[in-house]
DNA sequence: GCCGTTTTCGGCCCGACTGTTTTCAGTCG
C-alpha cells in the first residue's frame, strides 16, 4: 500500500506525543513536530522522492534520523521507534492531550497514579472524584475535564474561513466602537487566509483606562469566558469558535501584530535571525538588552532583523525568510489584479440568477469579463445542459453582449469529464465556446493512476481550456480524490491548458502547495469564483488568498490578463 | 532531533493566565 506523507506525520505525531508524556527534550519533541508541518506541507511525496533517490536530508528539519524513519515508514509501514514508546505507552494515552487544559505532565501523573489511559477511564475517574486528590490536580481541574469531555471538547473544531468571517467582522465592528479603543486588526490564521481556522486572534490598541477587556467578554455571542486578564483573554462563542483578543501600546502594535500573525513556525525562525543579532523579539517589541529598538509596526520588527516586510499569507517558515534575505519575495496577486472570472453559472442549470444578473453584478464588483461555465448533461442533478440547450444559451450570450457595456460574457462549460476520460459533450459543440472547463463530478475513488490517466487524456481532448477545481475536495466533507498532481501539472504545461484555483469557500482547490508547484512549472492559474448567485463573486478575496499562500504573482493568473491578452492564450487551447 | 559567517557540541522563542500553590509548574498560543 502507498505511505503518504499525511501516515508518515502521524507516526511523528504520535511519537512527539508520547515522548512529551515521557517527559523527553522538549527540543526533541519540536524536531518530531516540526516534521508534521513539513510533511504536511512538502507538495511532493517523500515516497516518491525516496523512489527517485533525492536526499530528504536537503529538506531544512529533516535531518538523518528523520530520513531514516521516514525511508523505513516507506518501506516497512510502520516505524520501530513508535513501537517502542508504545511498548511503555498504552495506545489511545496520546488522546488525552488533546483536551483542554491537560497537558503531558498532568496525562503522565493521570497514567502513573491512577492507571487512566482512554477518556471513559478518565471520565470515570473524574465522576467518581478520584482526580482532584492528585498532585497538582484540585476540584477545578477535576470539574473542566468532567465538562470538556461530557461537551465532546477535544474533537478539534476549524472553521472554513468564509465562515470565521462571519463572526469576525461583526465583533471587530464591536470592538471598534468600545471607548478607549484605537485600532482593532485581525491577526492569526485568518490574517494569513488559511482554509480554515480553528480561532480567531484579534489585537487591540487601546487606552489603559478602555474597559475593552470587560466589553469583549460580554460580548452577547460569548458563550464562556476561559480566561480573562488586563492584557489577554479568551472568549468561547455560541458557535464554539474560539476568539483570543489581545490588548497592546502603540509602540508594540508592530511586534504584537506579527507575533500574533504567525505562523508559530515563522515566528520562531525570525526571533532566531533576532538572536543571531543580539535582539530579544516578542509581542511587546524588539529589544537590545532591555532596550526598545523597534516594534511599532511589522516593517519595523523585519527591517531589525535585516528582511523586507514579508505579506502574512506566506508566513508559514516555508522559504519565505530566505526568499526575502535574497530579495525574491514575489509581488503577490491581489484581489485589485483580477480582470475577470472564468467559471460563472447562472439559473439555466443550478444557479440562482439569470445571465443578465450575474454580468451585471460582475460589473459592479469592477470585473470586465465572465465566462458563463454551466453543467454538461451527464451532471443531472445540477439539470445540466446538452448540445441543444448550450446551443441555444451561446445564441442567448452573443445577444446579451450586443447590449452589454464595460463587460463581455464569455461563452463557455463546465463539462464532465466521464469515467474514461472523454468529455460529456461533443466537438461540435464545444468548438463554439471561448473555452471549455474539464471536471471531476463522479468516480473520486479511482486509483491513483487510474484517476490520473483519466483526466490526462481529458486534458487531450481537442478542446480543453482547463481543469476545474483540481483535486475535488471539499473542506470538511469530501477528500481530496488521488492524483498525481505533478503528472497533471506538466500535462498542463505540454499541452498548454490551465489549472484552475476555484475559489468557493467550501472547495479553494487547487491548494496552496500545487499553486506553487504549477508556478515553478510555468503553468497560469485561474482564480474563479464558480458563482452560482450575484453575492459568490466576493468569493474571489478567498481565492486570492489562497492563491497568495501559494506565492502566485499577478502575471501568474491566468484571469489578471485584459481581455484582449485573454482572448489569444484561450484560443490557443481551443483546436 | 536539528543545526553551524562565533559552534560538529551546545545551544534551541517568549510571555500571559490559571490553578494549585505558598513561590511556581503547567498549559497555551
Amino acid at each position: 500500500m502507498a505511505v503518504h506523507n499525511a501516515d508518515i506525520a502521524a507516526v511523528f505525531d504520535e511519537i512527539a506525543n508520547l515522548l512529551e508524556i515521557e517527559d523527553a527534550n522538549p527540543f526533541r519533541v519540536r524536531a518530531y513536530r516540526n516534521a508534521v508541518r513539513i510533511l504536511e506541507s512538502l507538495g511532493h511525496e517523500a515516497s516518491a522522492m525516496l523512489a527517485e533517490g533525492e536526499d530528504l536530508t536537503k529538506i531544512p528539519g529533516i535531518g538523518k534520523d528523520l530520513a531514516g524513519k521516514i525511508a523505513e515508514i516507506v518501506d516497512t509501514g510502520s516505524c520501530r521507534a513508535l513501537k517502542k514508546l508504545q511498548k511503555q505507552l498504552p495506545p489511545g494515552l496520546s488522546d488525552l492531550l488533546h483536551l483542554p487544559g491537560l497537558g503531558p505532565k498532568k496525562v503522565k501523573v493521570l497514567y502513573h497514579d491512577l492507571d487512566v489511559h482512554t477518556l471513559n477511564q478518565l471520565h470515570r475517574a473524574a465522576r467518581d472524584g478520584r482526580v482532584h486528590e492528585l498532585p497538582g490536580f484540585g476540584a477545578k481541574t477535576e470539574q473542566s475535564i468532567l465538562e470538556a469531555i461530557e461537551a465532546h471538547a477535544g474533537e478539534e473544531h476549524r472553521f472554513k474561513l468564509a465562515t470565521a468571517a462571519q463572526y469576525a467582522r461583526p465583533l471587530v465592528a464591536y470592538l471598534n466602537k468600545i471607548s478607549g479603543v484605537d485600532q482593532v486588526e485581525l491577526a492569526g490564521s485568518f490574517r494569513r487566509a488559511k482554509e480554515t481556522v480553528g480561532d480567531l486572534d484579534i489585537l487591540v490598541v487601546a487606552k489603559r483606562s478602555s474597559p475593552v477587556m470587560d466589553r469583549f467578554v460580554a460580548y452577547d455571542e460569548v458563550k464562556k469566558v476561559v480566561s480573562k486578564g488586563p492584557t489577554r483573554s479568551t472568549v468561547i462563542l455560541a458557535s464554539k469558535l474560539q476568539v483570543d483578543l489581545r490588548k497592546v501600546e502603540a509602540k508594540s502594535f508592530g511586534a504584537a501584530l506579527h507575533y500574533f500573525t504567525g505562523s508559530k513556525a515563522h515566528n520562531i525562525a525570525v526571533r532566531r535571525l533576532g538572536q543571531g543579532r543580539g535582539l530579544k523579539i516578542n509581542e511587546y517589541g524588539v529589544f537590545k538588552g532591555s532596550k526598545y529598538v523597534a516594534g511599532a509596526t511589522e516593517e519595523s520588527v523585519f527591517k531589525s532583523v535585516g528582511l523586507p516586510w514579508i505579506p502574512p499569507e506566506l508566513r508559514e517558515n516555508h522559504g519565505e525568510i530566505e526568499a526575502a534575505t535574497a530579495k525574491r519575495l514575489p509581488e503577490l496577486v491581489t484581489l485589485a489584479d483580477l480582470k475577470g472570472d472564468l467559471h460563472v453559472h447562472t439559473k439555466a442549470t443550478d444557479g440562482r440568477h439569470s445571465l443578465r444578473e450575474m454580468a451585471d453584478a460582475a460589473k459592479n464588483h469592477g470585473l470586465h469579463y465572465i465566462a458563463i461555465t454551466e453543467h454538461s448533461r451527464r451532471l443531472t442533478v445540477a439539470h445540466g445542459l446538452d448540445p441543444k440547450h448550450l446551443h441555444a444559451q451561446v445564441d442567448q450570450i452573443d445577444r446579451l453582449n450586443e447590449q452589454l457595456d464595460g463587460i463581455t460574457v464569455l461563452k463557455g462549460i463546465e463539462v464532465d469529464i466521464l469515467d474514461d476520460g472523454r468529455l460529456d459533450l461533443p466537438d461540435s459543440v464545444l468548438q463554439r465556446l471561448d473555452l471549455v472547463i474539464g471536471a471531476v463530478h463522479s468516480k473520486f475513488n479511482l486509483s491513483r493512476s487510474k484517476q490520473t490517466e483519466r483526466i490526462l487524456r481529458a486534458m487531450d481532448q481537442r478542446y480543453f481550456t482547463m481543469l476545474a477545481h483540481p483535486s475535488g475536495r471539499l473542506i470538511d466533507r469530501r477528500e481530496p480524490y488521488d492524483v498525481d498532481m505533478l503528472k497533471i501539472i506538466r500535462a498542463a504545461k505540454q499541452r498548454g491548458c490551465y489549472l484552475e484555483l476555484n475559489a468557493h469557500p467550501e472547495r479553494l482547490d487547487l491548494l496552496d502547495v500545487y499553486c506553487q508547484m504549477a508556478k515553478e512549472e510555468g503553468v497560469l492559474i485561474s482564480i474563479n469564483s464558480d458563482a452560482h448567485r450575484v453575492d459568490d463573486f466576493d468569493n474571489l478575496r478567498y481565492g486570492v488568498g489562497q492563491a497568495r499562500r501559494g506565492w502566485l504573482a499577478k502575471d501568474d493568473v491566468l484571469n489578471t490578463r485584459s481581455l484582449r491578452s485573454l482572448r489569444p492564450l484561450l484560443r490557443g487551447t481551443m483546436g
